[in-house]
DNA sequence: GATGAATGAGAGTTCATTCAT
DNA sequence: CATGAATGAACTCTCATTCAT
């Protein structure tokens, strides 16, 4: 099952390397899009990027290394892509919602088709779970969120209301994109996303005996940023 | 992509033969459950099936069909475990929303693996999307208690709302059920999914004008459904 | 390549025997004419029979034999089909080839995609080769024939223009059967086809040494008649 | 019935492809000739060859595509080995049909045994069926002469009288070949097979209101030549 | 480095045949 | 005798991976 090396077997240097790494990945994203990953297969790949299958082989160590390198150049795609909004303690709650909402439906405009398969169809084949990286930045920066803001800082059970934001988000973006394309589009979609987060957040039970300012006791959100 | 044939090739009539049915049924859904669909393949099913590649194949006329059955074995299985909840229009609303909660947690603790990668992993093999088609039966119920409760029915865009709590409840139960297995016990993780859902409803926004009650245009919600 | 027994393994001496076999005879020449010797199995056969697996092999030891059945079966039909036909030494020699070229598209015309898969594609696998055998007994009488005809009787190569005459006209009905089955009902072609003959013979050149009446030296025709 | 690919998979470019590929033929040739098509299976073929049944399947994209391959490579063997032979429309019909017979007589030499196998056995498993193809270039040719033999041309029936003089002297050397193998060497066997022709010829009945030099209606036989 | 020919384990599937019921 | 469940050798074909050139 857990084969040993995933990452890439040499890091190219020269141009043309890079070039060809660029041509096996590009195919490879292509033919995962367009097929796939039932016609997934290594020749097929070099063939498409007009590569010979040593030369894959040459960059890429095994089948699962492509997958891998392939969620993290998509990973890199949305991060760059989503690297121009700037998130802040100070603003209001509200604006930050909007922004996490708005964040995750222009990620899922990036290569959905492909963001599909890499989290649902292949995700145990050396996918990073991508999906999930990006969900703790934002759940750290929402954790951060509560912490100055006071009043909400006291819900009684934030992880499993954390859980639950992020999911629901998640999920509603997510379906959207696989087959309701039409409301991505739609700002009313938006706002209603909106409103369902700041609904369930602004009538959560309080705890008045918690003071502690949400510093999560074993904290899984901040072990994978840094 | 479509192949023909999915259903089973022949209709075991011996006792000894619905055991062999059996064994690879349950051979294969314990493969799948253990190693994953990377590594099920007949072989291997009918090996711990304790039955020959012949047999299996008197009674699948191929792998496809193989998963086609468990999904219907499973789906079944669901259905048999929701048949004594009963829905009835005159009940409130927020017991209505408790009892689909309820449902969505219940049928998530059967074969929850198996579940997971019948829905996700191998969805395109042959698998019934059954998801879909109990979802469908839900949703359906949830319009005719809209209809009932005419204060709901006024809302504003039905089916964007429909969507999001459907996709909010099956998305939070199935991740619950992956990876927050202590979730699903907790009476506050039921709770506050009632919460959610309830929250969203009421605080909808209202449509003055919009006084039909709720017929679909193009309803695909009774489509599967008697 | 050559099994054990070709023979039937037992004769049925009942009446339901009678109609198993019979059964499972037409049930092979069905699909042997309509599918090809490819869709030929025991199984598919049994099944097209209403008979189990188990009752063909109770009758036939084996795949062969089933062919080797049909061959015979077919072969039969051939003789009795061509039973009314009778030869006599004291007819003319015109007379008597326009009889055998009668006889041959008569036989040719019974199941001719069953005679052409008997006798070309699947000639091997136990088919036994009616086909000569009944040859060989025309041209037993041919050469009885050629033994009444004393100017006949006195060819330099008898064998060879035999083979020849025998050839041509096997060749021509059988080729026209396949695919041009509107020859056979011409009576311009089976004319053509005496003529074809009868100038082959009657041109051929003497031997006026030759005084032996026609007993051929190794006869290799009368070995399968009595 | 009708798959797809036939032809090869890929061109072999390098000596050691093209030798690979040679060995697979020569090793296909063999079973077929020495065990038949029965025992023609593809694991064999690569065993006997000497090569490993992947790179079969780089040159043959399955398993008919050997047999047609294996039939060109026969067909033009035989085109190659009669590309001397030199018909011109002036010559007697005569020194012709000596031709004919002897061109028929000399392909059915060229490695008879599989020629028997793939024209007989196997010709519905994608071999090319050139044994018409070549008949029809000699077809084609015996009607060019007949345009300028006059008295011949006003035949009553050309097509029904080659019909029959095609199929006459391929079977008879067709035969010959599979059973009679001392015939094909005897000079007698030719003059005879001449004799049988030219006497079929000589005495066809004409038609003296055909005056029409001999194009066909609707022409089979030129269909496939230039 | 790049190429692509070669490999072969292994997957899906068929079907003649046996044998317990 | 009849049934049909069970068997498993055999067959076609794929694809990740290696390695000589």
């Amino acid at each position: 099952m857990a084969k040993t090396p995933i990452k890439q077997r040499k890091e190219p240097k020269q141009a043309r390397s890079k070039a060809t790494v660029n041509a096996i990945l590009e195919a490879a994203a292509h033919i995962l899009v367009k097929d796939g990953y039932g016609a997934f297969n290594t020749n097929h790949v070099a063939q498409k990027a007009g590569v010979s299958i040593g030369s894959l082989y040459q960059y890429f160590p095994n089948k699962e290394s492509l997958i891998a390198a392939l969620s993290l150049s998509h990973v890199t795609q949305i991060r760059d892509s989503l690297s121009d909004i700037e998130f802040s303690p100070d603003m209001k709650l509200e604006t930050f919602v909007q922004l996490v909402v708005k964040n995750h439906i222009k990620l899922h405009r990036i290569n959905p088709k492909l963001h599909h398969i890499l989290t649902k169809e292949v995700s145990a084949y050396g996918a990073l779970n991508h999906q999930q990286v990006l969900s703790d930045e934002i759940q750290e920066k929402l954790y951060w969120m509560m912490k100055y803001h006071t009043e909400t800082a006291k819900l009684k059970n934030p992880q499993l209301i954390l859980f639950m934001i992020m999911n629901s988000v998640e999920a509603i973006t997510h379906t959207a994109m696989s087959s309701k394309m039409e409301y991505l589009d739609s700002p009313l979609f938006e706002a209603e996303l909106v409103r369902l987060v700041l609904g369930f957040l602004s009538e959560a039970e309080r705890d008045p005996t918690n003071t502690e300012p949400f510093i999560p006791p074993e904290n899984p959100v901040t072990k994978n940023s840094k």
